[in-house]
RNA sequence: GGAUGGGUGGCUGAGCGGUUGAAAGCACCGGUCUUGAAAACCGGCGGGGCGCAAGCCCUCCUGAGUUCGAAUCUCAGCCCAUCCGCCA
């Protein structure tokens, strides 16, 4: 959520950066909103406190042995007034918190505008795609070709397909393990070299927390749901729980309604979760290989931090990001999204794209988004910044990486002409010394 | 799933329906004392909203209700603890 303060006095300065990333911000509902609520809430304020002082001196009176039927039948009307200007003002801030919580956040000023990933640009390049002097595969050609002892495809989409449906997989024997190779490798670096604290999660979530990173009220059809004893409204809030997009969610709303310590910051978490998607809207997009799968594993990293310190800490993030790029040995470029290509609760993010070989392009396989205080608003996540002073911190996330497209690079850069696949260095000890997989 | 007991400020923990936003202790902050520190003593010390401010309002798990007035009473829900049942 923005400040409501900010929106209140520079709406039309918010409405037009908010423009930048193809929203529409409808100034003049909450211009009306704003209005009345004041209104109502000055007149709610204004019976609040006489009720209470009445209340009050007919406990004084009362205490001393005075009749007091005389002035209880004066505040007879004020209840009922206050019920009815309250529940006025109950529903216009009501309205107004709907509105608010769909607002994205505003993008920083140092994003390159744009109302799309054309807009993007390139920070800057590692690594140089090496030159096949063969034929290249692709990671499904490879994988399939690839067979178990039983001559059985080691990346099996056809089974998958069976079992579940389209957009999952099946991995099997040392592309399985090389799979979770890689997961266990980035955690392993995250947690020994960049210092962040190894955490395992829940899965499935509830709808305050889904609320607390952004992706509810808005992204309700991105997600899978469980349907527990039927999904029953309660107190506005849906009751089931959801399977997780990202481990950003379980691990940032860890600080939600906690007031922290300064000196307990920044905190660094990573996790190595399974990741549910819909891909809803993306039909026909990447339908062959595992690039965009409804369930696909991701190392993820979260950083709390102070207010203030949130810009390099993003720096930071994408450098824990580069380095397990680096350290496999891929070809990567650095991108800052475009303000119209930027996910919903970020103000600036960072994209890493690796070199895809068959596709002949890079592709995002990291995504390090600083939130600032966006997210924190939203889970009420606050550090305590002097004697009494409470501030809101910052929250950032980003990828370390998505193992599934990680793996795809690996077996396509690393491919030989016998369509086997080197395995990289850093990898090797984490698959009992194979070198190669074929 | 069944039974019982609970949810109060950073923590522990009081709180007859009426100056209780909340005793007390710990922690923390400021001061006195001290060469310095500790101890002792004095003072301060939850969160949020509106407002330039004074101040006013909200907030004792959440929501609804009773009442002139609710942390205190009623109902529902959520969560926690313990025991029983079931179970990876």
């Amino acid at each position: 959520m923005l400040d409501p303060k900010y929106l209140r006095t520079d709406l039309e300065e918010a409405a037009a950066r908010l423009a930048t990333r193809n929203y529409t911000l409808d100034v003049e509902t909450l211009k009306s909103l704003e209005n009345r609520r004041k209104e109502l809430q000055i007149r709610t304020q204004d019976l609040q406190a006489k009720r209470n002082a009445v209340s009050k001196s007919i406990g004084e009176a009362k205490k001393k042995g005075e009749d007091v039927s005389a002035i209880m039948a004066s505040v007879g009307e004020l209840g009922k007034e206050l019920d009815e200007i309250k529940a006025q003002q109950d529903a216009v801030l009501a309205e107004i918190e709907k509105i608010a919580l769909t607002v994205p956040n505003l993008p920083d000023q140092s994003v390159p505008v744009g109302k799309d990933d054309t807009f993007n640009v390139e920070v800057r390049r590692w690594g140089t795609p090496r030159e096949f002097d063969f034929p290249v595969k692709d990671h499904v050609a490879l994988g399939e070709g690839i067979k178990t002892a039983n001559a059985g495809p080691q990346l099996d989409f056809d089974k998958a397909r069976d079992i579940t449906g389209a957009r999952f997989v099946v991995m099997k024997s040392q592309i399985a393990r090389l799979h979770r190779a890689l997961a266990q490798f980035m955690l392993d670096v995250h947690t020994q070299e960049h210092g962040y604290t190894e955490c395992y999660v829940p899965y499935l979530v509830n709808s305050k927390t889904l609320q607390g990173t952004g992706q509810l009220p808005k992204f309700e059809e991105d997600l899978f749901h469980t349907n527990l004893d039927g999904t029953c409204e309660l107190d506005g809030q849906t009751k089931r729980y959801s399977l997780i997009p990202t481990a950003e969610v379980p691990l940032t709303n860890l600080v939600a309604n906690t007031v922290l310590d300064p000196k307990d910051l920044p905190i660094k978490i990573t996790a190595h979760t399974p990741c549910f998607r819909s891909e809803a809207g993306s039909a026909g997009r990447d339908t062959r290989g595992l690039i965009r799968m409804h369930q696909f594993d991701k190392v993820e990293m979260v950083q709390i931090v102070e207010p203030g310190k949130s810009w390099e800490a993003l720096e930071s993030l994408v450098h824990d990001a580069e380095d397990i790029l680096q350290k496999l040995g891929l070809p990567y470029r650095v991108i800052t999204l475009s303000t119209g290509d930027m996910g919903f609760s970020s103000a600036k993010t960072y994209d890493l794209e690796v070199w895809i070989p068959a596709q002949n392009t890079y592709r995002e396989i990291s995504s390090c988004s600083n939130c600032l205080d966006f997210q924190a608003r939203r889970m009420q996540a606050r550090v305590k910044v002097a004697k009494g002073k409470n501030e809101l911190v910052h929250t950032l996330n980003g990828s370390g990486l998505a193992v599934g497209r990680t793996l795809v690079a690996v077996m396509e850069n690393y491919q030989q002409a016998d369509g086997s696949i080197t395995v990289p260095d850093v990898l090797v000890p984490y698959m009992n010394g194979l070198t190669s997989i074929r």
